[in-house]
DNA sequence: TTCTTATTTAAGCAAAAACTAAACTAATGA
DNA sequence: TCATTAGTTTAGTTTTTGCTTAAATAAGAA
């Protein structure tokens, strides 16, 4: 019989598979930054907003800060400061030109984002019909 | 000249490509529920807990809230509410085996993880090396 | 029927994320 | 040099999310 570590939520089983448990655990300690940096990387996507940014990034190739801003109906403010955690993550990158600096996605980025963009594009299609 | 629809941050550009602009909007709206369906559905990936559940279930193909609270050392509560949350968004299905409930991937969501589950075995390659 | 095991649900709280407003930086041009 | 435009940063507020605790449900065993 095997007890769960939990202190106040006991969780008494009869049938646990110590092995797979033990094997499940040896996974999670292995992988545990791997997963930290991926669950945040996932959750910049996971964001309409920065979603949103994202898609229009790969459709325009490129946007400024005001674009983006005006596009959304958003504080400049709010729309800097989420691009800033997606250059933070090497979502995307910078150019200036003169006072105005425009953002692109990273060539990494695309592609991981591709599936995503690609659904998008499907969705398009079909609200076009 | 083009000026922004914002209220107090208003920022004046002289070279606002006005067509793109446009472009971008209509976009937006056309895809406004996509954006947030799909956002949605990558906010759910992007939790480190919940990655983990969802890479453990494609390893292990099947695993009980009980399973999880032990290998993740929380509370069943913390675990159930998140197991609800994916299977709302139908990333998980359940089956129940006595007073078993055992939580699996649907196939559609396996299918679409697949990416980043690879890059998490990747990582595991190298850590074992 | 009552007890135990497995899980869910609801309520409340604390931490994190997003947004607003205002101050600040940086480039350009009069 | 000073004003303007474009963007960033910081501080404070609001909203959302995740977790804890406790109560509820559901299946099987005594």
């Amino acid at each position: 019989m095997y007890i769960c570590a939990m202190e106040n939520n006991s969780c008494i089983r009869q049938q646990a598979d110590i092995e797979q448990i033990n094997r499940c655990k040896d996974t999670v300690s292995e992988l545990n930054e791997s997963f930290d940096y991926l669950a945040n990387g996932l959750s910049l996507v996971g964001n309409s907003v920065r979603l949103k940014i994202l898609y229009l990034l790969f459709e325009e190739k490129r946007l400024c800060v005001c674009d983006l801003s005006d596009i959304l109906g958003m504080n400049i403010s709010a729309i800097s400061q989420h691009l800033r955690k997606m250059k933070d993550r090497n979502l995307l990158e910078t150019n200036r030109e003169a006072q105005t600096i425009f953002y692109s996605l990273t060539a990494e980025y695309e592609k991981m984002l591709n599936p995503f963009f690609e659904i998008l594009d499907k969705n398009k299609i079909l609200e076009t019909i």
